[in-house]
DNA sequence: ATTTTAGGAGTGCAAC
DNA sequence: GTTGCACTCCTAAAAT
């Protein structure tokens, strides 16, 4: 019975569009906090990268700096 | 005082990361539902594609699914 | 001897910097094709659609074409 | 008629298609280059960061430099 | 281990 | 001018 086929088709889009309205509310939000931060003064592009800096282990983090340090002094960057 | 600058500036990257969290585990929700798909003979790539047209407006959908085919007749993938 | 080392790595550098710069040139000239395009009337996005269904081997774009057909069905979207 | 207009849009997409030949080519290019880095010792994502940064303006480099620096004193991940 | 795929970030363009 | 869209790039995960 093709109906039975559909309609399991068509539950699992739907659950997966509810959960990506979810996801596009959250992003929203996300999206609202870099804009007041924007607004007292801060840089939502390097905020950016602080985040991305704590979800690293602080070893990880710590390593990958001396190497960046490293090769930025090897091309004059430093 | 720096150290309210400070603390202004973590709590909003400390709602930041919350709200990424949240994110995520939406994220993880929606793969596991592809997965679910998946595993009952579904192709997670073609239901990308479907959840995507579901999202235009039926007006433009057939708009542009009209002009595609017109292309494709031209380009002989008919 | 530190400076050798410099040397590789400053070179290795300068010739992804040169590629890059031959990659941007092509992706100019691809973007200029589009502009023509669209000023005679043809709508890039889906040419990018096209450009994207002739990437793919005949057979597979056949049957990547039946089983979004029969999706749409499903979802009422035929 | 309507056999000139085919050709016109399949002459604009062949041409697409060339470059975008080139342009994947260049792209093997550049993944060489960084294999071969990694292949005697570097990293080639840090590479990229390096790559990224010999983009900017040095004054916005700088700049932007200065900026991260105050922002991970102010989380605690100097 | 290699290649593909998806998600996320950044950039530039375009429309309003 | 700024908001949104589309494209590119990069990284991480998956599949083979």
């Amino acid at each position: 019975m093709a109906e039975a086929a559909d309609d399991r088709l068509r539950l699992l889009i739907e659950r997966i569009e509810r959960l990506e309205e979810e996801k596009k509310g959250i992003g929203d939000d996300i999206k609202d906090v870099y804009n007041e931060a924007k607004a007292v003064g801060y840089d939502a592009k390097i905020m950016r990268q602080i985040v991305r800096l704590r979800k690293m282990k602080p070893d990880d983090r710590r390593e990958m700096e001396m190497v960046l340090e490293t090769y930025k002094t090897a091309l004059g960057l430093g």
